[in-house]
Formats: structure tokens, C-alpha cells, sequence
DNA sequence: TTACATTGTCACAACTTTGCCACATATTAC
DNA sequence: GTAATATGTGGCAAAGTTGTGACAATGTAA
């Protein structure tokens, strides 16, 4: 339906009942979500599964929202997790606060899961930046991320998106060999049941989208999985 | 500490202490600022000097702020200067309202000069800067910025504002895939609720009106959303 | 007011991609 | 050499994505 990238979104709240109804929102909007009641397990969480994004409420036992956001911001390691503040309409005079300790947004409650949705996708937009990728090019194959165009000299080569994706790491991790389970995981992302034999078929695609003139970048690697290099293999 | 922005902000009320206690903080943080107690003046001052931002009373004579609003993101000479609307706080149910015409943003009274600057910033950073008026012309398309006019050759296209926007937008950015999701947030703005299919069907109009003889410009990059080539991709 | 234009959505059509299977072919172990 | 194992290949049904026409809502101009 709305393919989301399985962005994991961390709910705080202490009423487990607005967690409830967030937890629709986001889930009929494509979304992996964890909960937390508390400041601490949110802690936790967050360093146990580093959410794409995190939702608190203002008002939290052991602890303020704001509180935590000032120390997800303060620490590097999490600092780019972006975050949304709830808060209700009397307290409204504190979303100054909230937008100064660096969330990135703030909701009013009460709130529409229209808007919430809506919120949190801008906010996600916004959170992931174009990176600055340069194209990679190797013996005459180029791959640019930008244009997500892979090319032979001028021709442009034709390939669905996993594909492209897999090529892209590959490419990303010339010379190295990896087996089918990490390429699973890697191109496909980590919580997906795929059969390992699917991988041979995707290389199986891709060598012939290549070429034959250029398909010695993909090896086999017996027993292993594949490795894209620029040598020859005998 | 705080570099000149040399920013100018329109600010229009009705009330010159309004206006008068947001000049100081405007002046203090460092931006210019003009003034109007109208929405006539404001369109003057608008056309004449092209402020970088506006900021408007949602109540206001002789037209609310959102009619202001919308004839500004309607006209696309004007319509990518961000719009930050004040509320009163008992009118804030409007504020979707608000959001919707295209405002960038909204404060409700009474508010701190400092979250104004704050809010102020954040618009301003989120703002695309817009490059020279100079008409682009790619493959004998041509878009001309200031006659707001499209043609092929001496042929003029018809097209309505969305898609004039958008076909600058990926014109512009020639040889970049987008998702829909940035299309939206750079052609439609950061906080409109619409859905991502509804860029599918601008992307068709688009098409539409450009012809079977430079179609082939708007590509579709599959899995992701669509791009802007002068390279043919078959 | 009426007529017209623009917009966002939807439903369905058209088309692509995906994962998997079954069988072919290659490689290794014994 | 034969069996066991690994990888290559073509094809297919299901799932997913994009194209398309129609419609209702809204705004605008006459």
C-alpha cells in the first residue's frame, strides 16, 4: 500500500491509550513503531534500536520530554534522530522551549492522525538528507545515485530497483565478498523472509542487464556469495 | 553572534503596536523589515519590494491574511516567498485552514519575539532559494521565469500553476530523481496535507501538455518517482 | 449568478518487478 | 566415475507500481 521504507517510530506517552491510537495512525501509514511509558525504557529503546524518529509527550513521569530531547540532541550518536514533541493546548506556551532544545516539530494535542502522519512525514523528508554521492565508476560502469542511473559508456542500462540497490552495494563494497544471507540483508533490509536462492536470481538479472562485456565485475565466489571487483578472476 | 541575514520581512497588521513590538525584534535579530496595515499596501509593497518573507494577521480589513495568502502562492511570481500567518488563539482551529492556502507556517497570539525569530528561521532556512529569473531552456523546451510562459519551439503550452511549478522545480534539477515525497515538500510546501499519488497525476498533466514529441524529458524512475533528462533512457 | 479552470482523489487498467520453483549445468568430495 | 552440493537459467503467478480517465470540490472570471 504506502511502501515506508520501515521507518521505526518511538512512541512516548505515558497513557497507554494515545499510544494505542498513534499506533494505528502509524501503522495503517506504513510505519514499524515501539512503545515506552517512561523516560527510561525510552532510553533504552532508543539505544537498542535506534528509532528513525521519536514522538514524546510533553508531560512524562521521570522526566520531561524536553528533558529528553536536550540529551538526545547533546549526544552525537543520536543527535540526527529527529523529534516531535506532543503537547496539549494549555501548555501551549512551551513549544518555544520545546523548538529550542531541538525538536524538530511539535504537535498539539488534540491532533488528527491525518496530521500526525502528515508531520512526521515532513519531518522525516526533511531528516533525511540528499547525501552529497558521487557516482561510482569502475571500469566503464557507472552508477550515479543521483540521477539513479547506471550506464555503460552512454548506454543506460535497464533494471528494476532491487537491482539498482544491489548493485549500489556491491559497488559501495568492491573487492569484497558476501554471502547471499548478508546481501539479504544489507539490499533487502534486515526483517524480511526471502528465500537465499532469490539472490542468485537477482545477480542472475543483473549480470544480464550489464552485459556480457562487463559482467566479469559480478563473481561467484563459491561457496560464499558473490564480490564485485575490478580484477579478473582467472 | 548572530550574522546579518539582511533578510527583509513584510509585516502586516493592523495594529502598529503589533507591528511596532515585532520591528524591535526583528531589528534586534538582525533582519530588515517593512511595514503595511493593509492588504492593498501589502500587495504594493509585495510587488515593489519583494520581501523574503511575510508575516500577516490572520484578521485583517479590507481582506484576511489568508485570502493574502492564497493570491500570493496562487501566482507564481510570488509564490515562493514563504508566508508565516499570526493567529489569535482563540481562532486556532483555523490554523489547517491557514496551512492549507499554502501558509509556511503559524503562530498564534500572543507569542514571544522569541519564538517569532525562531519560527522565523525555520522558515527561512526550509525557503529554496531561488536562483536568477533567467529562462531555462533544455532540448528545445523553454521555460521563461518572467513571461511565466513554457514553449517548444514558438509552440506556448497550457498548463495550470502546479505543474508550472513542479516542471521548474525538476527543470531546474535537471538529471536528479526525485520521490514524490520531495516533490511535494519542494513544489507543493513543507506542510500540505496531499497525497503522493497526486503527484502521479501532475506528472501526467504535465506530460499532457508537453506532447509525444518531448515526453521522453519526464522519466520515470521506477520504485522511487520521477526525473528530468535531456539523456533519453531507452 | 453561470461558465470555466484548477486541483486532489479515486478506481481501475496497464505494466513491471519480484520471489520462487524446477530443471540444467558446474564443481567438489568420495 | 558417481553422488552430493552449488550455482545458473527460464518461466510463471502474485504482488507491486505507475498510467489514465472521471469526478467532486473549490476557486475565479465573466
Amino acid at each position: 500500500m504506502n511502501p515506508v521504507t520501515g521507518k521505526k517510530v518511538l512512541i512516548i506517552d505515558d497513557e497507554s491509550s494515545i499510544r494505542e491510537m498513534i499506533a494505528i495512525a502509524l501503522e495503517m501509514a506504513g510505519y514499524e513503531y515501539l512503545e515506552a511509558e517512561n523516560i527510561q525504557q525510552a532510553h533504552e529503546i532508543i539505544v537498542d534500536h535506534r528509532p528513525d524518529l521519536v514522538l514524546v509527550d510533553w508531560m512524562m513521569p521521570g522526566g520531561s520530554g524536553i528533558e529528553l530531547t536536550r540529551r538526545l540532541k547533546k549526544d552525537t550518536t543520536t543527535a540526527e534522530i529527529p523529534v516531535i514533541i506532543l503537547t496539549a493546548k494549555s501548555e501551549e506556551d512551551n513549544k518555544i522551549q520545546g523548538l529550542e532544545v531541538g525538536a524538530d516539530d511539535y504537535i498539539t494535542k488534540p491532533f488528527s492522525p491525518r496530521e500526525l502522519v502528515a508531520r512526521l512525514k515532513a519531518v522525516l523528508r526533511r531528516a533525511t538528507p540528499q547525501g552529497v554521492d558521487e557516482p561510482i565508476e569502475i571500469e566503464g560502469l557507472t552508477l550515479d545515485p543521483i540521477s539513479q542511473r547506471v550506464t555503460i559508456g552512454s548506454r543506460p542500462l535497464e533494471m528494476g530497483p532491487t537491482e539498482y540497490r544491489l548493485l549500489k552495494f556491491l559497488m559501495t563494497h568492491q573487492e569484497r565478498a558476501y554471502s547471499r544471507a548478508q546481501l539479504l540483508d544489507q539490499v533487502w533490509g534486515g526483517n524480511v523472509y526471502v528465500e537465499e536462492r532469490t539472490v542468485d536470481v537477482h545477480i542472475r538479472r543483473l549480470r544480464k542487464a550489464i552485459g556480457s562485456t562487463h559482467d566479469f565485475l559480478i563473481q561467484t565466489v563459491r561457496g560464499t556469495g558473490y564480490r564485485f571487483s575490478a580484477k579478473r578472476s582467472v
